[in-house]
DNA sequence: TGTACATCAGTGAACGCGCGTTCACTGATGTAC
DNA sequence: TGTACATCAGTGAACGCGCGTTCACTGATGTAC
């Protein structure tokens, strides 16, 4: 039974979307062919319509992680002044870092989802990665510039200022590295898993103030 | 063809380094049970001798991991004054987030080799991985404690310095992050790989230092 | 606009393959005397 | 210490299973007239 170029088309995103989901939950090998297909409502037979193989797919989904996680964070940049960006970056590491955000795989970081395992996936995926850990990295650096600037004038500017990108790296290290370990303990030891996130979280606030007071 | 108990002993260890090996250059589940066997110059078929699953050696070899983890960590503490030993932590650090760390997956940290797979694994592997993250932190948070102290007079006494242990926690994090991130994009994107290692590695050394300046 | 036909998105059976695990077998080791 | 026998570490073929991928088929959609 053919369908409409309309819904094949909603039925290949849905695919990608719950994929991007599930891909996170258990990781790039974890699901199969068919458990994707069956999430988005298909039979596993009308894969290959729409991707080449599932390397493809795994690397169409690992893009559209990290459109979702660039966009959470441009809206960051999207406060009508310098203080409500402040509260809105603060607000974006107290969630990354919080027991909910560790708790729900499905719906976290694609760097903390997959950074040991992107390495030893196929070139396409590796590069699907880099180059979503890049623009996210650039965002994440103009969020410092503007704040380094102190004002929204120069909004929609791309920066170039290494000291911003510096300070953006090391707070996505210590998100990335907090949430990763907290993660990985948190089924077995709760206590020390809510240390990590604790510790981990003043500093990375600590990090995104430090303009302010150094 | 029986072999000696010794030898039965020794072969059991050789399995359990090759995997160790193995396992974090291509993950968890990467390599077979069959080639696992091999590199360590035998056939599969005896791996039941020694382990009563896959999940078993899993569990094995993350333990052994850590031991050496902490093993190299120890080492630091070992400094015959102040001085050599916070030499031998920015030594440690330095190494860490070397790009000849990076580029060494087999050799290096469980932490960022596992990191994202630990919590889709078996309860027995998670425990294994929990048991030696706590080892480690607790190592490391040592060596904080000691340092603030300002002298070896209380080697070998454990201690239960909150303020040490978020140090450690913190510094673990950069590390972990920063690998991980730097270790994710390296071969497609050398040079963001490099300015990752940088920035993490001078965070890193800061906050290994920040007691003597604080 | 209405009709006749080609297209192609989705179905479900089938494929070949590699995996973890099992098992009958081998023969040197360990032990009882 | 020497001998006879039971033990068991390691071998390699075989198992059942789930996987990614292929393919003949279906029938509503898209198109040519």
């Amino acid at each position: 039974m053919r369908i409409s170029r309309k819904k094949a088309e909603a039925n290949r995103a849905e695919v990608v979307a719950q994929a991007s989901r599930l891909f996170r939950e258990r990781g790039l090998d974890g699901p199969s062919v068919a458990e994707l297909m069956r999430a988005a409502g298909m039979t596993h037979g009308g894969f290959y319509n729409h991707f080449s193989s599932k390397t493809d797919l795994q690397a169409s989904a690992l893009a559209h992680n990290f459109d979702l996680a660039v966009a959470r964070l441009a809206h960051i940049g999207e406060g009508p002044d310098a203080e409500a960006r402040r509260a809105a970056l603060d607000d974006y590491i107290t969630h990354y870092l919080s027991p909910r955000a560790r708790d729900a795989s499905g719906a976290s970081c694609p760097m903390v989802a997959f950074g040991a395992d992107v390495s030893r996936e196929d070139a396409e995926v590796r590069r699907a990665y880099a180059d979503g850990l890049e623009r996210y990295l650039a965002d994440l650096a103009l969020a410092f510039a503007r704040r380094a600037a102190g004002n929204a004038a120069e909004d929609g500017q791309q920066t170039a200022d290494p000291e911003a990108r510096a300070r953006a790296i090391v707070l996505l290290a210590t998100l990335v590295g907090g949430l990763s370990l907290a993660r990985s303990v948190a089924t077995v030891n709760p206590a020390l898993s809510d240390e990590l996130l604790t510790a981990a979280r003043a500093q990375a606030l600590a990090l995104a103030g430090a303009l302010e007071r150094g």
